[in-house]
DNA sequence: AATATATTTCACTTAAAGTGAAAAAGATAT
DNA sequence: ATATCTTTTTCACTTTAAGTGAAATATATT
């Protein structure tokens, strides 16, 4: 489905190919669970957001955990947690943290980090 | 609060431990997620159904599991679970599956595991 | 300017988890 | 045996998480 040429793909494909909707995605986004690419207003999502993106799913569906727990994982990003987490988990959030820092970098501001909201 | 020389305490008691509502005890046997001894009618939870109700409570509020999952993980009993938990899960689950054992062989019927309720 | 597309907002839906209160069922005392 | 007290069960309700539909807004393209 995804051609390794391409580097980045556009939210409806997204969401079509991870099986949700992509209104799912700007939620996500709220809390910082994904920082896609954006050139204009439009969203471009890497392929490494991809494999995250699954890998959140199934650490819900899968492990039964709950968003708010990952995000937490996210906002704290402290050893106390990490030391409890399954080898992958840590693997797949560390990924993510670096990818997030070069979409940051690129972008714009840095570490501009905490305008993140919580779950209500 | 909990002395050496008692082997069980009354369902109050230990929701009063908990901290959480007595009902909710009730509502966490539907799925067998704890099986307290029962003399007549009533109750009687040991040190260990405590210990291992502590740490569902614990892998619910800190790891961010759900219910199901732990559920699931009590009806499946299967290594592909298990495979990707934490050690410390792994351990207090068999805990648990003995002393679940050993209730119901000292109770009445064996093995009648499947009038277990699914979460709606 | 008109049309098309992407995003945001708002209110709504569904399901999980838990709880309050009354009814029911067992015990215990009189 | 009846009354009283206690534990359990049932039922309907509440709260919150997670997600979504549809309209409104914003931006781009012809």
């Amino acid at each position: 489905m995804f051609n390794e040429a391409d580097k980045s793909y556009p939210i409806e494909l997204v969401a079509e190919f991870l099986g949700i909707n992509s209104r799912t995605l700007y939620y996500y986004e709220k809390f910082s669970l994904v920082c896609p690419l954006r050139r204009g207003r439009k969203r471009y999502y890497s392929k490494e957001d991809i494999n995250w993106l699954e890998y959140v799913r199934e650490l819900m569906y899968e492990h039964g955990m709950n968003l708010r727990s990952i995000i937490i994982l996210i906002k704290r990003r402290d050893a106390v947690i990490l030391d409890r987490c399954p080898e992958d988990i840590v693997l797949c959030f560390k990924n993510y943290l670096a990818r997030k820092e070069t979409v940051a970098r690129k972008i714009n501001i840095e570490g501009e980090d905490d305008n993140v909201k919580d779950l209500k």
